[in-house]
RNA sequence: GCCCCGUUGGUGUAGUGGCCUAACACGCCUGCCUUUCACGCAGGAGAUCACCGGUUCAAAUCCGGUACGGGGUACCA
């Protein structure tokens, strides 16, 4: 039985990196018809946030990475939040000091400190000597004094080995590992022992997590080794960096899962292109739908090298599920975008049926969702601006525009229903008597319209405008003209 | 410093010893379509597969070294 766990700690918002982490996490679980568990490491009671698990559930959530145990909806190994799993690791602790795996500590954090510098200083690996050791008698003693002790376990002096799933066999010298805490002073575990036991009683099968845990892997062999238990399989997925080539930060911009919500990222999108990040089909398919991708996922294609994050062909990739999605879907995002207040990216607006004729008319200028607003924009603002510089190209008469204008709105008067290809029609005409070429007469009627150079085609934004606002907004435009 | 992991056009990937005169996608450029933008379509530029050496009849693919990048070296995860 496939188990696999996405544990992220409350220490901030969830990050591009950690959610494709998740991401394979939940590929595999599913393309394997495996559990998918979610476990908060929330053992770091100083960096500690408590918004940060929520954000952690939202962004979960948000790309529909939805989980079979968790701490919000239990579980046969609850619970799955660390903090409320103190007893569990006690009890651990207490079998590695008896059998001498363990032992108490305490060294203060000074001269911690004083012996790290002086290694460094004599330029050998900062490594910590095991000078602090005491008995348990020593270590209640010390306790009962007020004074800090912690537990650590006690490398052997063995050759650590470990097999990765995706880059093979992974040796390490003993002497490279000092005795490291398995307990703070504060009597919460540290990473390195509580995801050991919490692996094993959850009876997690692989171990999918950032590369930057390899260095780290050969303590949790110990460990797993020293407590009994066997070993899950360890996948160490490639890191996201930024387009300087560093892990991916603050630096590169927002990257917070959620910030890309806002953005108007589609979360099918993001999915696919986080997934295309470290991984591929192999057969060079992009687009995919979430059944195709589990389908094709296995950790074999997962690459073993670090991707730079393109901030681009995300976008692009967005823009696409935009095209091709359901026209009643993405009326409803459209609309739910543009009903937002005009400060808050939207338009304030209320009624739906006014979304409708107008998604297709920018559906395939949508990149992002929230581009929505600027787009449609002038469909809803009661006093348009103009440029007016705009209204006169180069190549026509103020006063041959000035009448194409007229003949306009006097043309528009006449027809009762503004269907595009009607329209076209007679406009093209008017501009032939007029002896213009379609271009003259119709870009002004555009900045008029729309007060850009760039539209969805002229008719259909006319149609969409309608009659009286039309010639409303021509109606200025020959006014701001004649006032040149 | 020490340890570990990597290295195919600017970016993401394909490639698993001969089909590689290196493929696909994003981006960039040109043209077509068109009333503009976008979409779409047709082309193009861009990689001596990090470098050096070895194995082999044959290497992007296997081995070694070097360089470069990344990660780790905490009472952080």
């Amino acid at each position: 039985m496939v188990r696999v766990r996405f544990a992220p700690s409350p220490t901030g918002d969830m990050h591009i990196g950690g959610l494709r982490t998740a991401i394979f996490d939940w590929l595999f679980a599913k393309a394997n018809n495996g559990k998918f568990i979610l476990r908060i490491e929330d053992t770091d009671r100083a960096r500690y946030n408590k918004d940060s698990e929520i954000t952690i559930i939202e962004s979960l959530k948000w790309l529909g990475l939805n989980w079979d145990e968790g701490p919000d909806i239990g579980g046969p190994f609850e619970p799955y939040r660390q903090s409320e799993r103190k007893a569990i690791y006690k009890t651990e602790v207490q079998k590695l000091i008896n059998n001498n795996s363990a032992y108490y500590d305490g060294a203060t954090p000074e001269e911690l400190q004083s012996l790290r510098e002086e290694q460094v200083r004599n330029k050998i690996p900062p490594r910590y000597d095991g000078r602090g050791e005491i008995t348990e008698k020593e270590a209640l003693a010390r306790k009962s004094e007020g004074k800090q002790v912690v537990v650590r376990f006690r490398v052997p002096k063995e050759q650590i080995e470990f097999y990765d799933e995706i880059r093979g066999m992974v040796n390490f010298d003993h002497k490279e590992i000092d005795d490291f805490i398995i307990l703070k002073s504060d009597e919460m575990p540290t990473y390195h022992l509580a995801h050991v036991i919490d692996d094993h009683k959850m009876k997690i099968s692989h171990v999918i997590r950032g590369e930057e845990w390899i260095s780290s892997t050969p303590r949790h062999v110990l460990l797993h080794k020293a407590l009994g238990y066997g070993f899950p399989k360890y996948v160490h997925v490639p890191l996201i960096l930024g387009k300087d080539k560093s892990k991916l930060s603050k630096r590169h911009g927002a990257e917070s899962a959620l910030s890309y919500k806002d953005k108007g990222y589609l979360p099918e999108a993001l999915l696919n292109f986080l997934a295309l990040l470290g991984w591929s089909p192999g057969d060079n398919t992009e687009i995919m739908s979430i059944t195709e991708i589990i389908k094709k996922f296995s950790i074999e294609r997962i690459l073993d090298h670090a991707a730079v994050f393109d901030p681009e062909k995300l976008e692009w990739m967005n823009a696409s599920y935009i095209r091709t999605m359901d026209s009643k879907k993405l009326n409803e995002i459209i609309f739910k975008q543009v009903s937002k207040p005009i400060g808050n990216q939207g338009l304030g607006i209320k009624d739906k049926t006014q979304i409708e004729k107008l998604t297709p008319l920018i559906r395939e200028r949508l990149k992002k969702i929230n581009d929505a607003a600027y787009l449609l924009n002038y469909f809803f603002c009661d006093n348009l601006e103009i440029n007016s510089d705009q209204l006169l190209p180069k190549n026509t008469s103020k006063e041959s525009i000035i009448i194409g204008l007229q003949k306009s709105t006097e043309l528009l008067q006449e027809i009762e229903n503004l269907e595009p290809e009607v329209l076209e029609g007679k406009f093209r005409a008017l501009a032939e008597n007029l002896a213009l070429k379609a271009g003259q007469l119709f870009f002004p009627i555009r900045i008029a319209l729309t007060g850009r150079k760039e539209s969805p085609p002229l008719f259909h934004t006319m149609e969409a405008l309608g009659k009286e606002k039309s010639i409303e907004r021509i109606d200025k435009a020959i006014k701001i003209i004649e006032r040149m």
